[in-house]
DNA sequence: TTTTTTGTACCCCAATTCGGGGGATCAGCA
DNA sequence: TGCTGATCCCCCGAATTGGGGTACAAAAAA
């Protein structure tokens, strides 16, 4: 059973170039190939694809927006994301949006192939250079050290959940004076002066 | 130049083999293997190795803490997580502490040496397996909409800054009361009854 | 052994936040 | 034209939080 193809590419002669590169291939059929993503969802619903190789930057409308919307209804096809750009912004978008894989397109000649089949495998195939974004992005910047003792984070965390001082003392079986003790010393630790302030420093700084 | 390689694996067959592998080829000097990684820190700085090849789970010390110790010095040095595991909590934490490359060990026999070249190369190779996850981790699972208005949005990510509402009205060059008055919509529409609540529903949900 | 740290708990006072009420425009829409 | 939604402002009272202390026992470190 050969794998059904829709292309979205507003540059013509890549268009072309892919629906060429697929249809040497007989496991493969192009079900439709256009220069902007407008309808896409409409085609998908439709058309019902595999896999759909989306440029990021058309006209009219981008292809992270048109991968938002097919995610609504359709968590199966396989997205494709094509694009020059390796910039974080761009990149994140995408795959926060739902992109299965994202080939920077100066790769395309030798690794579309591979990449839609490592997709129909369930992978998520990366260009080398975003495949280090994804993985920076995730590190930590040497988070700094609050010295904080093993009670002091379970508080922490207890107000980073939305607890009030009262439910804290509750579930911790502590007094709620001991409570804003403890809080005393976590603000004063974190250089904070007030519960969203800890929270917020808390939870992007990764803490806990 | 060939490329100085520490091995940390606590299996003394796989151990063996990664060596006869590396040593096939004229590349590659290993430069020490060891079946607990307790010294890496000292080993690196010791021999200042190009890569290093880092099993996760060994006895005394895990391979994820290892790296952490590593990178406190060393950004340079690119270090490949080997594993068995392909369990989130194992691999996530190995990334954030600052894995290169992340390798299934199963993949070990055909990718090893290509996974190491890409890494000098500036990549983030990881196994299929391991690239669905990170992207998968990544992606909004159809973010809740809380039909907040642009000043709301405006005002909760204010407070989700740590601000107090003094200095939100000051920042926004509104009266205190009004601040007050979104402050208590956006908490009816958050189903949230406390700044920190808000906050931390605010950050987690990523809905600014 | 002395000192320091950690964990626990309490007091007072002032500032801030929360929940309940109002109300006033103004724009767009039925 | 009346209605709804978004934006703006105010009062009251109660609850919660923030900042300054003190106290003491147990554990850890010096």
């Amino acid at each position: 059973m050969p794998t059904r193809i829709l292309i979205y590419e507003d540059n013509e002669a890549l268009r072309r170039g892919l629906e060429e590169l697929l249809l040497l291939s007989e496991e493969f059929i192009v079900g439709g190939a256009w220069e902007n993503c407008l309808h896409a969802a409409g085609d998908v619903r439709e058309y019902n694809p595999d896999v759909i190789l989306m440029d990021i930057d058309m006209p009219g409308m981008t292809g992270t927006a048109a991968v938002k919307e097919i995610r609504r209804f359709n968590k199966e096809v396989a997205i494709l994301m094509l694009t020059v750009f390796d910039d974080n912004k761009h990149v994140f978008d995408a795959i926060r949006a739902g992109a299965s894989g994202y080939l920077l397109k100066k790769n395309v000649s030798d690794r579309l192939i591979p990449f839609i089949k490592e997709m129909l495998d369930g992978g998520a195939p990366m260009s080398p250079a975003i495949a280090k974004m994804v993985v920076s992005s995730m590190q930590q910047p040497a988070t700094a050290d609050y010295n904080f003792t093993v009670k002091e984070k379970e508080i922490l965390g207890l107000l980073c959940k939305g607890n009030s001082y009262k439910m804290i003392a509750t579930q911790t079986n502590l007094a709620f004076e001991t409570i804003r003790s403890y809080i005393k010393n976590i603000y004063e630790k974190l250089q904070v002066h007030s519960a969203t302030e800890a929270v917020s420093k808390t939870i992007n700084e990764r803490l806990l």
